[in-house]
DNA sequence: AATGCAAACGCAACATTATTGCATTTGCAT
DNA sequence: ATGCAAATGCAATAATGTTGCGTTTGCATT
């Protein structure tokens, strides 16, 4: 399926800054900041940028990690999800030398022993050390 | 020992302020965000409190936790860490109701399985759902 | 107890990140 | 081709955090 059927499917429209944004973030595993889409799309207004993420975040075809010093970066929802609650309950880790952010789809989060009371819904877990090119160096 | 000790041997100098925050940080396992002490603290400059946070967190008295929406939150190091290096490696819990949240000081990280080539240094848990008092009512 | 000095503080200014309102433009169904 | 809701650009505002600097204060020393 290509890019625009993805974005219409979800009831949005297909506009250049929208296709542009998904060309990217489906290039890789990685999760991007909002910065670093503003240097790839000089031409595109902060706002809508923000508005872009936002919008694709609560289509489901974005998710958001916080990164260690707190920003926001978004990566592709590999999987599809259901509307109501798309999960990605994968790990994230963070490259503290690139800083880079990769999704590892393929390492899932274990089952916590939390203390009798507390009730989970969920969980975020970022590793975080040297990526593959970083530590190669 | 007494909290005023806790600072002097960090090699801070003792004043109302870090004893103040000292003495809120340390009532229960909670982390706080800036808003919160600020609330508390009302007769305190903004920038002295994210002085006295960040000189604690220096000293390793408190540990800087992340919350979901990128909020900061700083909690007690209820053990005594080294100076090179403090260690937190607990998991932490936040309420979607009271957006409190809370040190699960005897829940440890788990060991995760991250594809060859990547280097774990560390790692941040952050468990999301409802706290005691919120699954209660 | 008085002195001296580095550390801590208060205040103002600035930086960054994110949100909101509104007029204009555009995708797309008709 | 037309009409309209959705999307965009721009300006203003908010929230969060940092930096510089003159003043105050903790505390070691005398
Ligand atoms: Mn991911
Ligand atoms: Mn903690
Ligand atoms: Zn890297
Ligand atoms: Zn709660």
């Amino acid at each position: 399926m290509d890019i625009a059927h993805q974005i219409r499917d979800k009831g949005l429209k297909v506009t250049p800054s929208r296709l542009g944004v998904m060309e990217v973030l489906g290039q890789n595993h990685q999760a991007y900041a909002h910065a670093d889409l503003e240097l790839l799309f000089k031409d595109m207004d902060r706002v809508t940028l923000y508005r872009v993420l936002n919008d694709f975040e609560e289509a489901g075809l974005v998710h958001k990690i916080i990164d260690m010093d707190g920003v926001t970066r978004f990566a592709l929802c590999k999987h599809s999800c259901p509307d109501t609650h798309h999960a990605d309950e994968h790990v994230h880790f963070s490259c503290q030398a690139c800083h880079k952010m990769f999704c590892l789809e393929n390492v899932s989060s274990p089952v916590f022993n939390i203390p009798s009371g507390f009730k989970a819904i969920g969980q975020n877990i970022l590793v975080y050390g040297f990526c593959k090119t970083c530590s190669a160096a």
